[in-house]
DNA sequence: CGATTGACGACTGTCGACAGTTCTGGGAGC
DNA sequence: GCTCCCAGAACTGTCGACAGTCGTCAATCG
């Protein structure tokens, strides 16, 4: 968490993986915007910038591409992705897909154990909705839906989950909006857990597609006013 | 340099993307198992016997790295992936949460322009089935699953099921065994064009799921043997 | 004045090299 | 004979360099 300086102005980095820290800096000023949507990125200029060789910054541009946080063209180089609103639903409609699955095989499985974490995780949600930043409530939302799919028990899913967190990320800090009021997460999430003891597999379904909907919507909604 | 002709037919190396080409024939190896599953890959050795640098070697590794052919370990290189059952299973359930929720969004904006194009690949499937290599019918199917999806309008989507073509691809090669006969090939494809032309959408997801689940069983019976 | 072209600069694709780490095989010790 | 340890070999991570390609901009031509 050492807010690494050393990264700012050409200063030296060593130690750990090269290609990882890169990689790190790059996602967090693409999600943070200091790179403009479709903004074109040079290794050259980059390496410099950070004080390593091109390879390393090659690799993990090559990383942050199989991410959807950078798109390549041959012999032109790196870009920052710039998703248009269709893009964007294509990207909640595949999270939708993922999460109704895991839900569906997670309340065949379902026990108390997994029971409380996520009940945990909904109440630290609400807790942080009151306090922190908006940062910090993105990620403890993530937190909880990877947690739905962890434990759906399919490993390939949660991969996948994983590789689209990168670019729901960037979707929800391009609309620049913030989540819901506090109750209405707490609501649509309790709604969840509520499907889910029931053990009726059709509520499920309409819980989630009710949720990730008006994910969708508010975001589709934002992008269409920024833009 | 040394123009190696260790590329297929001696192909010479230059004018082309050497990433690409390079990616190319380890998927190749790969899927065909002229590289055993968990087997090591040398970058030295394969740069070396391709006559390239290690450089694109390296790119190439990556690729494959996140298409699920290969996997990395930090300071020890390049490994086969080598799938178990489990794995195999989770595959195919992804494939299966693909599959389900792309017959769902095409039974929707279903037309006769795609219904032809889906009937003319079963046909081609047919022909296929009973004349060519197994290799070629895999790929037929494959082709036959990838309009169902392209269809379905989701590009984020497509995406995804490309990425898992190549794991599919290693699973069927893994398992050693060729689809099931021709008139069972048909038999199954009807029966899903015949639910999206009924514009059921209860009947569609009937289908899909009876279809990816003879496929996944008969993959895990098949490793269940061949291990 | 607008279109074309050619030279300049910047950048990517690729290469060989070096340093530190991991693997391997043989010898010493028990 | 078996185990442990160490030296050499092999390999990955990283670096700087070179060549070919692409974009730019100004000079030239119609």
């Amino acid at each position: 968490m050492t807010p690494s300086s050393a990264f700012g102005s050409g200063a030296i980095i060593q130690q750990r993986n090269l290609v990882e820290q890169v990689a790190d800096y790059l996602t967090q000023a693409i999600i943070s915007q200091r790179y403009a949507p479709g903004e074109r990125l040079s290794e050259v200029q980059l390496a410099r910038d950070l004080g390593v060789s091109r390879a390393p910054v090659r690799e993990a541009a090559r990383l942050l591409e199989s991410r959807g946080l950078l798109v390549s063209q041959p012999r032109r180089g790196f870009f920052v992705r710039a998703l248009d609103a269709s893009e964007l639903i294509d990207v909640f409609d595949l999270r939708l897909c993922l999460e109704r699955h895991a839900m569906a095989r997670l309340v065949d499985n379902y026990d108390a154990q997994k029971e409380q974490a996520l009940r945990r995780q909904v109440e630290l949600m609400c807790e942080v909705a009151l306090h922190d930043s908006d940062s910090r409530k993105i990620e403890e939302d993530l937190v909880f839906h990877r947690m739905l799919i962890d434990f759906s028990g399919n490993r390939r899913l949660l991969k996948v989950f994983d590789d689209i967190t990168h670019e729901l990320r960037l979707c929800i800090a391009l609309i620049g909006k913030t989540h819901a009021e506090p109750d209405t997460i707490a609501t649509c999430h309790w709604q969840l857990l509520d499907a889910l003891a029931s053990g009726d597999p059709q509520r499920c379904r309409e819980a989630i597609d009710y949720h990730i909907g008006v994910a969708r919507d508010y975001v589709v909604q934002g992008i269409g006013e920024s833009s």
